[in-house]
DNA sequence: ATGGCTACTCCTAGTAGA
């Protein structure tokens, strides 16, 4: 079995090469996120032409996730549904093939200190609440998608720039650390134990060819699924070209 | 020193991303 996550900033803008990487790929489910995009105006004709069942959960402008797969998605959710007045487009879950998906678009936090990085500490707890409530460490579970932090020291291209800031503070991966303590191991790293794997790389600056990404995209996943898992890789590939998303793809495969 | 890109929107200039 094998199960992507992606952040396609924006899935209308990034059309073609969304449905060209999954044609290519051919995962069974690919999670993505920022599909910036409302669900009436989701292009699921486009989707469902090239063979592709999908769950979505979006919103105006910004955030947003979907769960594309070859066979349809059950028990669908839609956010956390903890009575939390927000309503940001950030989580949606759904079963595929006997594995239970959460895709999860974390916020960005922009600034340590910001009231936006205080939301992101207080979302990620949530997360935690809401895995609490919903799932169970004995199942299997892929918690996965754009988290937003960087776990070590590994996952920065430039350990003194970022100590401290924004996706790499200390307060961030304490709470990353807490949504992992549910159960759930980072699965990149349960094969691969090099510093240097990257899944996002500033559009600016030339920070692709320069080698300047940080790796913020996470498969976590119960005990049951690391047991199965063959494969973590992650696609710097589809991070070339032309128009692409500043995130790659990761890609998980099962036994 | 700053910003350097991209996508979005009933403000095509301002906001947000990371």
């Amino acid at each position: 079995m094998k199960i992507a996550s992606w952040n396609v900033n924006s899935v209308r803008a990034r059309l073609d090469r969304v449905l060209g990487w999954l044609a290519a790929a051919n995962p069974d489910v690919a999670c993505l996120q920022e599909t910036k995009v409302v669900d009436a105006d989701f292009p699921f004709d486009a989707f469902r032409a090239a063979g592709w069942h999908v769950a979505v959960h979006g919103q105006k402008t910004y955030n947003g996730v979907a769960i594309v797969a070859r066979e349809e998605p059950t028990d669908v959710v839609r956010g956390m549904g903890d009575g939390d007045p927000d309503a940001e487009a950030r989580l949606i879950a759904a079963t595929v093939a006997g594995v239970r998906l959460v895709d999860v678009y974390v916020p960005n936090g922009q600034e340590v200190g910001s009231p936006k990085y205080a939301y992101k500490l207080r979302w990620l707890a949530r997360l935690r609440a809401f895995l609490d409530s919903n799932c169970k460490v004995e199942q299997p579970l892929v918690v996965c998608g754009d988290f937003n932090i960087a776990p070590d020291d590994r996952d920065v291209w430039d350990v003194e720039k970022w100590r401290g800031q924004c996706l790499f503070s200390d307060a961030e991966k304490e709470a990353l650390r807490h949504v992992a303590a549910f159960g759930l191991a980072d699965a990149l790293r349960l094969r691969h134990a090099e510093a240097g794997l990257f899944t996002w790389w500033d559009y600016r600056m030339g920070a692709f060819h320069r080698g300047w990404g940080l790796r913020i995209d996470h498969f976590l996943v119960t005990p049951s699924v690391a047991a199965r898992l063959r494969s973590v890789t992650i696609d710097r590939e589809a991070r070339k070209g032309e128009q692409p998303s500043d995130h790659a793809p990761v890609v998980l495969e099962l036994d």
